[in-house]
DNA sequence: TTCATTTCTTGATTACAATCAAGTGTAGTA
DNA sequence: TACTACACTTGATTGTAATCAAGAAATGAA
């Protein structure tokens, strides 16, 4: 659990005794490549913090998968809207590659952020940071054109591209795979 | 601020002496129907609770303005990249109509924070919620067309196209104003 | 009231990405 | 090795909303 460690100090620092009683309330946890996660009309009250591998999040309408979130390794991850509220998850969750990760109960943490103020804290910064990432994704959808957020896939995520099969992005982007195509093979020439 | 008691209490229950401390970090402030409230490249280590108005978040790309958020009487709202970052607002920020709101600085509300759990679950909760709209709205954007966004809106937020200026709701749509004008005329035919 | 300015509507055209469709490649399996 | 199943590419066509353009309606000021 040492990458779960060094998360929680990297945010605010956590003294020893807290860290052990933090610890106490996860759980291990491993996932198969393409293993289901979460699904559609589940509740999920827990949080899972990745130390391998990728997840997907994506939405089905129509019978089409539409992807909104990768987590990677060193994160938190869940379906936040169940999450929260106690209601169904909207979306779906997947392994992408073969994931090892770290489950908390909503109750665990809860109770972590009813007795200390830190809990309390981490949650609270934790979830600004998603917050920011969740504007910043907004912006990009309205501001930007398919190929201006391709481009900036190419140039920000260059580790996505290795990593994440071609149409998975593509949904991510807003795209369709054959646009997506089409861009990266013209990318170096104009 | 009978207003910004009543918001809190919805949250969490605050206790009489702890409202009496918060209150006391709050000075009231006004702004003119379309006077700016934050700009691009300002820092901004306050918060605002509207008690009475609307105000528009927009973005400026190549001239042009693109709207990505209303905040209405009862919220909070700010520049929150930066808010929380401490970097220069890459939004502004305008009153849609006269606003009458309650400041508070990120100075007075990390002192609440730092002592009082109240404080810091309350700006977790707050934080929590608007994560979730933004969830919501990322979701919209990548699963529903645009005419599905304006019958969303005409459906939802039948309030909004009574304040709010058509060109903006268009804008916050991601539709040209000619095209919502469109959906608009036709929205009783089909 | 008139005038000016902005907002909204309507029409014509264009641009762009989606879709439809047919291939080519690639990885995994027997 | 051949076979299968996907993933990706490339081409042709279509559909939808953006853009360009002009005018009508509404708002606000003098």
């Amino acid at each position: 659990m040492e990458s779960l460690k060094q998360f929680f100090d990297k945010q605010t620092p956590v003294p020893p005794e807290a860290w052990e009683l933090i610890r106490s309330k996860f759980t291990e946890l491993d996932f198969k490549a393409d293993e289901y996660i979460i699904r559609e009309g589940q509740r999920t009250p827990y949080q899972l913090f990745i130390a391998q591998g990728i997840t997907r999040t994506f939405y089905i309408k129509d019978g089409k998968e539409i992807t909104v979130d990768f987590s990677f390794e060193n994160s938190f991850t869940t379906s936040y809207s169940s999450f929260y509220t106690g209601n169904a998850s909207r979306s779906y969750m997947a392994a992408l590659e073969q994931v090892n990760c770290y489950k908390i109960s909503k109750e665990s943490l809860y109770e972590l952020f009813d007795n200390h103020k830190l809990g309390e804290r981490l949650g609270r910064i934790i979830v600004e940071k998603k917050f920011l990432l969740k504007e910043d994704r907004e912006a990009t959808l309205l501001l930007d054109s398919p190929k201006e957020r391709f481009i900036w896939l190419q140039e920000k995520h260059k580790d996505w591209i290795q990593r994440i099969p071609q149409h998975y992005l593509a949904s991510y982007l807003g795209i369709s795979p054959e646009t997506y195509s089409r861009y990266k093979s013209s990318a170096f020439n104009q």
